[in-house]
DNA sequence: AGGCAATTGTGTAATCCTTACAATTTTTAT
DNA sequence: ATAAAAATTGTAAGGATTACACAATTGCCT
C-alpha cells in the first residue's frame, strides 16, 4: 500500500484512501474491469463509497496517464493499468478480457503506415474463445 | 439504387426506402457515420425520418452482416459498410475515421496467438494526426 | 493540538443516448 | 379491393454518465 501512495504521488495525485484502493484493485485483479465490477468489488469493504467516485477517480487516472481505458465493445468501458502497449484478447463466450502475449513480434507497423501520417498509438485486440470455453 | 434493393435482398431484408436510403448512406460516404451523422444528413431529404429507425435499421444491418460496428472511442459507435477485415486510424484532432492501407503486409497474427485460443476476429486501429492535420 | 482553507467524497438531480412500445403508415398477398 | 404482415414513427421508459451542492477529510499554519 505504501508503494501505491507513492506511485500516486509521482503522477501527482493525492493518495486519499478511495484512491489508494481502486488503483489497487485495478492494478492487482488484472481483469480489465468496469466501473461497476469495481464498484461491486469495493463496496463490500468500504460500504460509504459512491459510484461517483469511481467514475471521477477513473478520469483523473486516465487523464494522468496511469490507466488506459480499453474499448472493445461499444457499450462497456473497460480500465487497465498496465500502461505499456500489449494486445487484449475478448472471449466472446464468458466475456472475460485478457491479455495475450505473441509468440513471435508483430511487425512494426510504424513503418508500414503510409506517408503524412503521424501515429500515437497502435491498439490491437482479438476477439474468440478463451481455452477454457473452448473445451466447454 | 436498384444494385443496393438487390444486395439487401440477398442479404433477407426487404428493401424498403429508408433502408435503402440508409445503406446507400454509410456505404456511399465512406465516413464510418455515428448514428447521428445519418440522422443529420439524411433527415434534410427524408423529413419523416425518425432516429429510431436508423438505430433499429442499424441493428438489423449489423445482425445481417452487412455493416459492421467499429468502436474505437468509448461514447461513440460507428458503422462501416465494408465488411472485409482492414485498419481503421482516427485522427484525434478532426476526428474522423479513415481506412488505412497499410505499405507490406501485416503479420499472420492468428499464428502467433499462444494454443487454446480460437480467433474469430482481429482488429487493428491506430490513432494519431491524419495528414490534414499533421500540417495545419 | 487547534483552527482554517483547500481538496476529496458523497448523494441527488439532470442529462444524454438507446431501447421499448403502441399507433400509424406502407407494403405484400389474396 | 381487402386483409394481413411488416416497417416506420413518436413518445415514453430505461440506463449509464455527468453536474452540482453539501459533507467529510486532509494538510498546513500557528
Ligand atoms: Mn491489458
Ligand atoms: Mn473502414
Ligand atoms: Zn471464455
Ligand atoms: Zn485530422
Amino acid at each position: 500500500m505504501k508503494s501505491i501512495s507513492d506511485f500516486l504521488k509521482n503522477h501527482d495525485i493525492r493518495p486519499s484512501y478511495q484512491r489508494m484502493r481502486i488503483f489497487e484493485y485495478v492494478q492487482s485483479k488484472r481483469n480489465h474491469p468496469t466501473i461497476d465490477m469495481i464498484y461491486s468489488s469495493l463496496i463490500q469493504e468500504i460500504p460509504s463509497l459512491s459510484k461517483t467516485t469511481i467514475y471521477n477517480t477513473l478520469r483523473l487516472f486516465v487523464s494522468a496517464g496511469i490507466v488506459k481505458p480499453v474499448t472493445i465493445e461499444d457499450h462497456e468501458i473497460r480500465y487497465d493499468a498496465d500502461t505499456v502497449p500489449h494486445i487484449h484478447f475478448k472471449c466472446i463466450k464468458c466475456g472475460k478480457i485478457e491479455d495475450i502475449y505473441l509468440k513471435n513480434d508483430w511487425n512494426d507497423l510504424a513503418s508500414m503506415v503510409p506517408e503524412g501520417y503521424v501515429v500515437n498509438e497502435e491498439h490491437l485486440y482479438l476477439r474468440g474463445l478463451c481455452p477454457d470455453c473452448r473445451d466447454a
